[in-house]
DNA sequence: CCCGACTATTCAGTGTTACTATCTACTGGT
DNA sequence: ACCAGTAGATAGTAACACTGAATAGTCGGG
């Protein structure tokens, strides 16, 4: 990804991290790693623990400290009811920018 | 539009602006009109203002200023070689994300 | 003739977010 | 004892959109 994607990914990283949150519960490392297999090469370590002691703090998940076989414990995240809320409202404005975006990509043809 | 456009809207709302300009030369505030009638009821004037100056500083557009009937001298603007090279880099970019985002969209059902 | 409405742009200050870089801490292998 | 891998926290920085206000020109109505 080039240069722009830092500043596309602002508000967008925080839909997919509560979007992968919404299939499964996970640990701030798992995500990281997650991530970059899916091809989000260039996110840095700390930005994803950064962004979930924000979700953290506004109440969108629950945490649990759950003991690692290896290495220290692992914060273990699960969206609650308010989460799944705000999540439902990320959908809906990432679909407002799909749709116009959409029209653009057609029209600039 | 929630609150959260805010944040997702950074970068995006570049490439959005280049995408017009690249359909047709225009000025700040065709652009702001333009944009509210397609549901952007919330974005500032000042926003489109700052970011037009923005992306001529960086080279991405070419700048006529024509007289207006009414009111004071437009500043129209044109996508030049440079801007539509960065407009093909954002829609890569936008492809990777939408992608992934439709992935875990599917995936959460 | 002045005042409001519309057109059109600029700018200073603020908040949020991702990045960089660094630090802490625990485990297992050499 | 040291190092790689696992796991998380944090301080400082840059970029971007928002708020709010200022400036400036034209036009029609009172």
């Amino acid at each position: 990804m080039g240069k722009q994607s830092t500043e596309m990914l602002k508000g967008v990283l925080e839909g997919i991290v509560l979007a992968i949150l919404a299939t499964r519960r996970a640990y701030g490392y798992e995500i990281t790693a997650w991530l970059r297999e899916q091809g989000f090469a260039d996110i840095a370590e700390g930005t994803i623990y950064a962004l979930l002691l924000r979700i953290e703090q506004r109440g969108l998940v629950d945490v649990t400290k759950v003991p690692s076989e290896k290495g220290p414990p692992r914060k273990v995240y699960a969206l609650n009811a308010q989460g799944q809320q705000y999540l439902t409202e990320f959908w809906r404005t990432w679909s407002f920018l799909t749709e116009r975006l959409e029209q653009l990509h057609q029209g600039g043809k």
